[in-house]
DNA sequence: GTTTTTTCTTTACGCGCGTAAATTTGTGAT
DNA sequence: ATCACAAATTTACGCGCGTAAAGAAAAAAC
């Protein structure tokens, strides 16, 4: 290593003795250079350790090796793990990731996408907040940057969808506690942010349908990203009134679960498929704390590495489409369903 | 809204019938250029809505607008909610916050920093991953970087640090636990990463020891950040063997209470302070599903605004100062006790 | 109305790199 | 050795903006 400081690529051009357009195309692409030089430039570089101004290098390209992934709430370890998993892969191959979470807010979301414009990314995962986003702003953002949406659909918006196929999800759990017990009934938030909520009710009134029962959806009011919260309230209003119809519980994701689970730990109740047990409860999502609720949550779970890659792979094809699709592309994947205690 | 595409700082300040200096000034301080012609830019900023491009800005300035918020693992809720108060607070003071993730990676945490590094960032909030960073890695960019270490203290590192007082914390955790029932047991992972998980060990030994109370610490077995995992584990371990010295156990954090929690639910050992009660538990963190266990926990919760705050008004003079203080800062925040019904 | 001070304009250069065109050098096959 | 072709070099321009210097214009002070 060289105590000798390079200031820019033309010094560097003139330590490794090439020319700078040479070293230009090397860090553009390392295979673009005959492999005789590419050993010259790589031996220089462990000497100097030098590394092109990022600002410079993005200034004067058109796109750049930005990716920008956009989730609706960080705080939710649902999305904190998927964005782990897709950053990684941008990472693995050769982009710049850059995450962001709207927490919550249609403002918050709107400025990350007006300053994500700016960073000229080659691509964007976006997760859009769902019934809270501005419609207008995404679609505008979606025009100009080549996107994918991923866990929240909006029709029609970005180049591509990949997200979960709620059918599957949901035609899993309901099997499962057909077989094994009772047909449930369905709880959820009346007004759902997320349009996977109102996929997954329709496909549990689907289901029910199918197999020639009753349907029972259960609703509580809630605002917000509590979900926890709004499920631990719902589930001491609809145990203390007497109005659950069943004594199966299917939950429309997770975090709603966990909150109900609380609420029934609170009131006495035991939850299991055992005898003793007042109710049974599954749910949607295998969040990362399902499995040390109380008890274990019986949930469907997101194949996190199948999203994730088919994320990645949907961007390439569309990175080398030069950024939009004939058609929409639409990708749903599977649930894989998680026994547990819950039920 | 005109329809007119401004494609660069020359056009707009045509546009706008002044010259590209003036603009110039504009962006980098609006407070700096007459009323007047602020008004006249803010008006034709409507019209045509341009944006300086971010590249070509940055390429020209020593320091950018940019500040990196580093966090070890950004699954964890608490390093979540920690990160989004802190960009909020970046956002509200003007600046661009680039989050960033090491996922438990040493290898990750050095790429991070590198990349940082050449973003010439203004400041940077790092919560280092603790025993498993390369303390080289992070000397080095400390010394290229304003730096305030946060969460996680590694000495001499930084410009200042901003932590929470775990004394604070297991003071009043033991204290409360003292007076309500029996002196606890504390109850952690053998070889923990985070500094913060010493510093709260040899604090219960001190509060213990003032108390003339004889300290017990158990220790589990586990690597990695899979801390509820480790806590039910180690639930099962002590309570199989009938090892643990106490009824009273007091958690290095939230999430090894969550698993410890599973545990004893799993293996039918009601918890809390009640009769009927084997075991109280209680720890430290209030991490954002603590609310949620069965039972809820008591905690010490980290106050999460004022750290974010103070974390804040720290770089803001760091920045004014240059980047460098003359002595290194060291802020510790107490913690507020949280009464459930774990304990 | 004149002077002083602040603000703005004009002009000009530089940042570090992308990239195109024309030329030269190097490589491998005939 | 000759040719064809790939690869590297030289030269040159442009990207969009920061920023400095000098002079002009506007605002404030007298």
């Amino acid at each position: 290593m060289s105590d000798q400081k390079i200031r820019n690529m033309e010094e560097f051009a003139a330590a490794s003795g090439l020319s700078r357009p040479t070293i230009s195309k090397y860090f553009n692409d390392p295979g673009s250079v005959r492999a005789k030089t590419r050993e010259r430039i790589e031996a220089a570089l462990e000497r100097y350790e030098f590394r092109p101004n990022i600002f410079a290098m993005n200034q004067n390209r058109s796109l750049t090796k930005n990716v920008g992934i956009v989730v609706p709430y960080l705080a939710d370890p649902f999305f904190a793990e998927i964005a782990r998993i897709i950053q990684r892969r941008c990472i693995d191959a050769g982009f710049t990731p850059i995450l962001y979470s709207a927490h919550g807010e249609q403002k918050l979301e709107g400025e990350i996408l007006e300053g994500l414009t700016a960073l000229k990314p080659a691509g964007v995962f976006l997760a859009p907040l769902g019934r809270l986003s501005d419609r207008g702003a995404i679609d505008r953002f979606c025009r100009n940057v080549p996107t994918v949406l991923f866990d929240s659909n909006i029709e029609g918006m970005g180049e591509a969808f990949v997200g979960s196929d709620n059918f599957s999800f949901v035609k899993q759990t309901v099997d499962y506690l057909c077989r094994t017990g009772a047909p449930p009934c369905f709880f959820e938030m009346r007004t759902p942010a997320n349009p996977n909520a109102n996929k997954r009710r329709h496909a549990y009134l689907k289901v029910m349908a199918e197999a020639g029962l009753e349907p029972h959806v259960v609703q509580v009011e809630g605002e917000g990203w509590g979900f926890e919260e709004i499920g631990r309230r719902g589930a001491h209003e609809v145990l203390e009134r007497h109005t659950l119809p069943t004594n199966t519980v299917l939950c429309s994701n997770d975090r709603l679960a966990i909150g109900f689970l609380a609420g029934c730990y609170e009131r006495g109740l035991r939850v299991g498929r055992g005898e003793g047990c007042a109710l049974r409860v599954a749910s949607h999502d295998d969040h990362p704390f399902s499995r040390f609720t109380c008890p274990s949550l019986t949930t469907a779970a997101h194949q996190y590495e199948l999203v994730a890659d088919k994320c990645m792979e949907t961007l390439f094809s569309l990175i080398e489409a030069g950024g939009r699709f004939e058609t929409r592309e639409e990708t749903l994947i599977p649930a894989r369903l998680i026994l547990r205690a819950s039920a």
